[in-house]
DNA sequence: CTTAGCACTCTTGTAAGATGAGTGCCAATA
DNA sequence: TATTGGCACTCATCTTACAAGAGTGCTAAG
């Protein structure tokens, strides 16, 4: 027995190898043999010496090989290792960065700010982009208003925490006027312009338990309408996130058998499992990276996960992401992930 | 030579035996041979006939083998003749009716409908649906409100046409504060509301280019800001349509090659060809189909669209359909699209 | 006009070698 | 003791060969 310590401990050397290895397999997707490891590391070791590294290698579990005769592969222990020690992060290529900065400095709508988002991380990465539609935990009503409609149906417009619009059309038991309903909604916009979505529910939903004999009519009927207005304000919460460029995805060679694609493009579009990843990152603290199985979503088995929450006014509100082939240029994708979150958060902050 | 006429007019049993035939390739999929088709076409005939019938099919052009010593099976013309002349369509499933019924009798905006539809036509084809956003040809102003946000951005939100609202922030010169803003939007509803959009741009425009000294600052001003918020009003047109189900066409033997499914999926993204397509649909009567290279378009060689406008007032204003493999069941297909474009139809129509 | 029969073609599947890349291990070396 | 060259061995991949099966085309007979 040698003095070799059973506990995962690599010497410079076989960082240095595992390093160059893993990077070569990132570039071509093969399994690299010694001999052109050797080559690639400019360490000038033999490729028998090389062989002997890998075989300690192997019995750590970073490597392993397809079979007896191919080179060495990463395994996901081995491109965990590379990611949280080896790796040296690529700061974002200029022209990228100046495109992430035009395209998201346009005024839009939040969720058409969140489709650009997506669509930028999977054309830059050239991977998929995932953009959680940010909660907004904090909602405050700007502003109200409704308009009739025929068959006793209102059109409800509401404004949120300033440039988010909500509309539904809601059904109500009687006929309202177009003044009737200005009056409702100008009552409203007085009494709670400016407050929390959720305590003005509260305080609706209360109000309609009473019997409110203590209110004018025009008073009534607001809480009336608004009882409808904001049932079930959730609805929208649905939406949840946004893919883009998942055909991306069929580039790869190990993600190309049919099967797999479907059961993956599936689950984009269940949505399930995808979301429940992205919801275990909303706490991390930034750019999270899961390595096949890491996720714990077999879909994703073949494929890596790189996440960053994002923030407006230092409070999270969602989570970005790429996903892509566990044999990805983490180096670049961990930077544009960093720097999109930053910009979107930078995007969504409300400024005034 | 024989006495058959070298114009493609086939004889009741061809005809028959070609239309089983088809059945049969769209039942499973693979060449059918002769003994085979002897016994599907109950006529009563030996295989060798029948082998000289297809012989003569496949002289016309209506089908083909792959290889000397395989069945037969449909070309584009063959089908083209199926579906002119030997289909019968299959009444819609009852159920699904009634799915379709539910689903889209529900009021919602109009993306949100178009959205829905389109999952709708892929959940029970289980092929690909797409939906055109239906243009709004006539729009009428039926409202309009400015909220002033920070940095002299405004949010101008329109309803158009009833249950459709359109918003976006506009940049000005100058800050308007939230009185002046109202004031505005009252000149403009009590002046426009009711109008058709293209009349107001008009006039708006027109407005802005003379100098206006016979107005009063409050109209100058809601002139100037709706010079800003009709701008380029076609911006949103650009969403033009929404595919649903995508995945759905790697179900299938004769779309699985990847590198196929990755110039259709990345003709969904590109959406211009698609979008061509069904820009050809908006005059066509009823349902329309097209059968691979029918099309035009490469991407989708090998497969059939099949689609229908579908109009609200008795003017068409949009196109859907169904994009699948040529070997689809074109006989509930045809029907499902066909009713589903009258109820989507029906689902917008503004009723008031 | 229809049919049976037969030769022919072409795909599919399997097995057997040949090739080449790469490893593991051992003995020699610095 | 760490490194290296050498050699046998393994395994995937490619080619070739062969057999089986499905289906056709053609011809001659009913």
């Amino acid at each position: 027995m040698t003095t070799k310590q059973s506990s995962p401990v690599l010497n410079e050397r076989a960082q240095h190898l595992l390093r160059v290895l893993i990077e070569r397999y990132i570039r071509d997707g093969e399994p690299v043999g010694s001999r052109t490891l050797a080559r690639d590391a400019v360490m000038d070791l033999s490729p028998a010496t090389i062989r002997n590294v890998m075989a300690d290698l192997e019995d750590m579990g970073f490597v392993k090989s397809p079979h007896t005769s191919a080179g060495r592969m990463p395994t996901v222990q081995g491109y965990r290792c590379f990611v949280d020690s080896l790796l040296t992060v690529q700061p974002l290529d200029g022209q990228d960065v100046q495109r992430l900065r035009n395209e998201l400095n346009l005024d839009l709508e939040h969720k058409d700010l969140v489709e650009r988002t997506s669509n930028l991380l999977s054309g830059i990465t050239r991977m998929a982009g995932v953009v959680m539609l940010p909660r907004r935990k904090q909602a405050s009503l700007r502003r109200i208003d409704f308009l009739p409609l025929s068959d006793n149906r209102v059109l409800v417009i509401m404004v949120i925490n300033e440039r988010e619009v909500q509309n539904r059309i809601i059904h109500t038991d009687r006929k309202y006027s177009q003044s009737e309903l200005e009056m409702a909604a100008n009552f409203l916009n007085e009494q709670f312009s400016g407050k929390d979505i959720a305590a003005v529910r509260e305080y609706i939903v209360a109000d309609l338990q009473q019997t409110h004999t203590d209110m004018n009519n025009m008073m009534q009927a607001a809480i009336d309408i608004a009882g409808q207005a904001f049932k079930e304000d959730d609805q929208q919460e649905a939406e949840d996130f946004v893919v883009a460029g998942q055909a991306n995805l069929m580039g790869f060679r190990e993600l190309c058998e049919v099967d797999k694609l479907r059961h993956l493009f599936d689950a984009f579009t269940q949505k399930r499992e995808i979301l429940g990843l992205l919801d275990q990152c909303v706490n991390a603290d930034g750019v999270q990276i899961f390595i096949g199985e890491e996720s714990g979503y077999n879909v994703l088995d073949d494929c890596s996960v790189v996440t960053s929450p994002y923030s407006v006014d230092g409070r999270v509100v969602g989570v970005l992401g790429v996903i892509g082939p566990t044999r990805m240029a983490y180096n670049r994708v961990i930077s544009i992930v960093d720097t999109t979150a930053r910009l979107l958060g930078a995007a969504l902050n409300p400024r005034d």
